[in-house]
DNA sequence: TCTGGGGTCCTAGGACCC
DNA sequence: TCTGGGGTCCTAGGACCC
């Protein structure tokens, strides 16, 4: 199939989370509500509900700014977990449209439905369909907005259009339209940064993004300006960040390339042994993960970001993360909490805001049982607590060293205050 | 009294090997 | 004895996405 003449949908549920909370509890529906992470306090909203934008609250907004902006409004705790259930169970409806899917993100998939729909009409019934499907499966008040384009790049654009809940069809005579009605940061891979280079070299809009030359982009920005200089142009053959395989979707499942946890602490701290508990619990959460997708890792990067009022200038906090690499692969909660502490333990640890730890470098688990008696036996018993964690749930059972107690230096095997 | 938490990809310099 | 170039790995940092 030649590219040029793909039809692409490109689907994104409104307000995702804020959604799903509605759907579940009649209590919060029509009213203002934020989603935001553990400590409402020092949170942002991670996805304000169509009643809370309307009353100006806005994504990624400090809680603290969104209830002055909204005093009426309900701060409800996110759940990761649910959010991502429920995506697997809108991408097989539209699994069941088209075997052409590719997730984007928890809220938004791309569907190459060239074959399904033959042209534009036939599109825009698909969509209405799938739209009706939803409806049907997760309930009235989880919607979606959907773009109809022949690429996925200006598919995305055109859904950004139609929000909420709204249907738009591009079709390839009118890309360059649709462009110049929008604003450079409208399009998926033009953020502040980029925007602030392009306006210094005199560019404001994607008419003049066209008309600049090429070179000139490829000088200033290097490969990235070759994909800036097609997208004006409503193409991304060969786009670098987001769209790297161009036009067509990709249905094979990606695996992940890093799994990674990072917690911010209720007061700042300089306390190395609250840093160790809380970091001791980001290894072990992030180890579980890796064990259930039979994947180790190579690398570990561990990061703190600091509180520093006096130094911050309402600029944002500073931050500071280093990274290993290690020949043995490793999956094991203790193996990276102590590979992490040893990145850290050097850093002047005052002040700290939050603790984040990833892994990367990561391949499949060959499985093979360790030739040492002691850490075969460590294995089975990661084994059945992973079990427990998979019937159970996440949180199930936590090492004693990661409880705030007393007792913790006296749990039976884990010498978590001695040496490590 | 004031910014979460999960990711992806690209660039560039240094070390090291052939 | 001097010097070049290619390839890979490692680390740090920056930009973007939701």
């Amino acid at each position: 199939m030649d590219n040029t003449a793909r039809i692409i949908l490109h689907i994104d549920m409104n307000s995702y989370f804020a959604s799903v909370e509605q759907q579940a509890n009649p209590f919060l529906r029509g009213k203002p509500i934020g989603i935001t992470g553990k400590n409402q306090e020092r949170s942002v909203v991670a996805t304000a509900s169509i009643e809370a934008k309307a009353l100006g609250v806005k994504t990624a907004m400090s809680t603290w700014e969104a209830k002055k902006v909204c005093p009426s409004i309900i701060l409800w705790p996110g759940d990761p977990e649910k959010y991502s259930d429920i995506m697997h169970r809108f991408n097989a409806i539209y699994e069941s449209f088209t075997p052409n899917v590719e997730p984007f993100s928890v809220d938004e998939s791309f569907l190459d439905i060239t074959e399904e729909a033959e042209d534009y009409f036939g599109a825009t019934c698909m969509a209405q369909a799938i739209r009706s499907r939803l409806y049907e499966e997760l309930g009235e008040h989880i919607t979606a907005s959907i773009g109809i384009a022949p690429n996925k790049l200006m598919a995305k654009l055109a859904c950004e259009t139609v929000k909420p809940n709204g249907l738009t069809v591009v079709r390839p005579h009118e890309i360059l339209d649709l462009l110049d009605r929008s604003e450079l940061e409208d399009l998926c891979g033009i953020g502040p940064r980029i925007k602030e280079r392009l306006n210094a070299l005199g560019i404001a809009n994607f008419k003049q993004l066209r008309e600049f030359p090429r070179e000139n982009l490829e000088r200033e920005f290097h490969s990235y300006g070759t994909w800036l200089h097609e997208a004006a142009l409503g193409r991304v053959a060969s786009a670098p960040l987001l769209f790297k395989e161009g036009l067509g979707v990709v249905t094979s499942q990606q695996e992940a390339k890093s799994y990674g946890h990072s917690y911010t602490l209720p007061q700042n701290t300089s306390d190395p042994r609250v840093l160790k508990r809380y970091l001791f619990g980001l290894a072990d959460k992030v180890g579980w993960r890796m064990r259930r997708d039979g994947v180790v890792a190579r690398r570990v990067t561990a990061f703190v970001r600091f509180g520093d009022p006096s130094t911050s200038l309402g600029t944002g906090f500073s931050s500071h993360g280093e990274q290993r690499t290690f020949q043995e692969p490793t999956a094991d909660g203790m193996h990276l909490f102590q590979i992490a502490w040893k990145i850290l333990e050097p850093i002047s640890l005052v002040d700290v805001r939050l603790v984040g730890l990833s892994t990367s470098i990561l391949s499949g688990d060959p499985t093979q049982p360790s030739l040492f008696k002691k850490e075969r036996n460590m294995t089975s018993v990661l084994s059945a607590l992973d079990e427990l964690q998979h019937r159970y749930g996440s949180g199930i059972w936590k090492r004693g060293a990661t409880l705030q107690t007393e007792f913790k230096s006296r749990s039976s095997g884990f010498h978590f205050d001695h040496e490590i």
